[in-house]
DNA sequence: CTGTTAGCGCATTCAA
DNA sequence: TTGAATGCGCTAACAG
């Protein structure tokens, strides 16, 4: 059995109150007797059941992250990244992670999300890849429950996020190859275009082209997927265009390097004949050859900056109606594709 | 608020302990009440307070997921796995996954683990890159705290662990290219040998060799590490040796990826002079070109028995000196590269 | 500055 | 089968 409180004032000869007093600071306690609760404290190994503290607190200290499936279909390192900084912002505060998943034998599939709240297994949630304006969400307002958004809000929906600048990455990209020299410079979508990242990637393309070279051609713009060989197709086509681009931007590593490969089969050397800047700066962008310029999310800020504007959300320290959006910056990693 | 029991009770005209009996199965019931409780219930989206409830039952209805620093050098993606594994069946059984991340700022590295327990914020533990003998896993066996390792258990600790079939895993990538023919075949292994993953691959391929040809040359065998460049000076050695190997096993699909990138500079070609193969079967084997051959680690899978065994224990459904021992089979996926 | 005490929400024992 | 009462370990209000 694990010490309690009551042990702990015995072997310290105070009442419990005074230990708990000690513990929390929520009382002023003579120094003498503070160290003589903290030695009994060490030698127990005490430490306060969460159950019991909890359910006179009204705090769990934990706070979830809730992954919906749609999350999936990011790389895996991107997530796992987030995850630790939830976990190094949470430490810093006492609070510990815990991971809700989307259960599929659920009958609505947000109900693992609600759960948390009503169970009160977490003072606040993270949400990855949840579709924002849905029923959830109200609930969650109307409870004033503190929840966090990793990602772009929707229009309609007012709540703190955090995101990383996905339009500013895509400007970045084509603000390098133009210092490059680079005029044509082709875009691959990441993905459907469904997915706000997406979006944004090719928002953030279209206005670096406007800016840099007073327009965009159509042309230069190709949709690509989730598909294991999405690159293929659109390489092949760009390439063939009469002006062919001279750089092409791949929303995501593993696109970038199908495009490597395919326009290296088509005879073109990369960077020398073809420019190729990828998205992400995962593993992937190392690992291929040539190693692929990257721009790079704030994954491990993000999950920090969410978890740290989570806590003050539900420790009070900023406002539940005054929410805040924060952006971060991409940045450009440099390697030799480009 | 959130709907207290005692709402439900009142809604449902009945006494607070009668709806208890109705969802706990711990007495009958009419059928007839328990229609009018559900009822209520589903009306208030009712939901027992964990903390209320853990008080009472002793069990906070989580299992916490121990990472240490060790861990981090396993590739993301695979850890990933791992968690969601874990998720899957800690959702089956209505247990919740909770990270505890090893703190930099502790005293002793493996105090955030020792909390858990202390804190009883989860009712069993599993244990990644932590290293096993020492004090942590004395103190959880003194009190009997259910946990399970993932990994090899070192020699010297009975404990419950759930681990890939490293060993296995190198014997039958010796084995598919000893079907292709190859008899000289080489080995890096994935990093230092005090990672038992290593050890064990390496111990797989000499089991293989010796099998097959009837003896191991240690020439055939290089050291690799977590470096990024590790890889390539292997890879020319083994090249240069008088007797060259036909095959090299890497013991990371990052090495493979060099060793490929190596050898191909070096005038060979992939598969066709040199068959390569790699470990892990991440996102990299798929990505690299030629595409890597590689032995996959069923990580899901390990989440999902270490999960499964832990709750067993948990909920004593199994002995806790009885340690269960399960070691997984890994699977070969063949690709272009061997 | 420190001790006494009530009560958080729930499970459960004892009576009815 | 159901209701009333007790206590889990802790915090905090109140007395002293």
């Amino acid at each position: 059995m694990a010490a309690t409180i009551k042990d702990v004032a015995k072997a310290a000869g105070v009442a419990v109150c005074t230990v708990s007093f000690a513990m929390n600071g929520s009382a002023h306690v003579a120094e003498e007797t503070k160290k003589r609760i903290f030695e009994a404290i060490d030698r127990l190994n005490y430490r306060p059941n969460q159950s019991a503290r909890g359910l006179v607190t009204k705090r769990t200290n934990n706070i979830g992250l809730a992954v919906s499936e749609t999350a999936d279909g990011l790389e895996n390192g991107i997530l796992l990244d987030v995850i630790k900084g939830m976990g190094q912002a949470a430490g810093n505060y006492n609070y510990d992670v815990m991971l809700s998943f989307q259960k599929p034998q659920a009958a609505r599939p947000d109900d693992h999300l609600l759960d948390v709240y009503r169970k009160q297994s977490a003072d606040g949630l993270i949400m990855m890849g949840t579709k924002m304006g849905e029923t959830p969400y109200r609930e969650l307002v109307a409870k004033r429950f503190p929840f966090v958004l990793l990602g772009r809000p929707s229009s309609d929906c007012q709540c703190h996020s955090v995101n990383a600048d996905n339009e500013q990455g895509a400007y970045l990209a084509v603000e390098y190859l133009a210092g490059k020299g680079h005029k044509r410079i082709a875009f691959i979508t990441p993905c459907s275009l469904e997915v706000d990242a997406s979006q944004d990637r090719l928002t953030g393309y279209r206005r670096a082209m406007s800016a840099f070279f007073g327009g965009v051609d159509d042309q230069l713009i190709a949709y690509g997927s989730f598909a294991s060989d999405s690159g293929y197709a659109e390489t092949e086509r760009l390439l063939s265009l009469k002006e062919r681009p001279t750089a092409i931007i791949a929303g995501r590593d593993v696109i970038a390097s199908r495009v490597i490969e395919k326009a290296t089969d088509l005879g073109y050397k990369v960077p020398d004949d073809l420019a190729v800047m990828g998205f992400d700066n995962s593993i992937i962008s190392q690992a291929a050859r040539p190693a692929i310029t990257s721009i790079e999310l704030p994954m491990l800020e993000m999950g920090y900056k969410a978890s740290n504007l989570l806590i003050q959300l539900i420790e009070g320290g900023i406002s539940y109606d005054d929410t805040q959006r924060i952006v971060l910056p991409c940045t450009l990693h440099a390697r030799e594709s480009a």
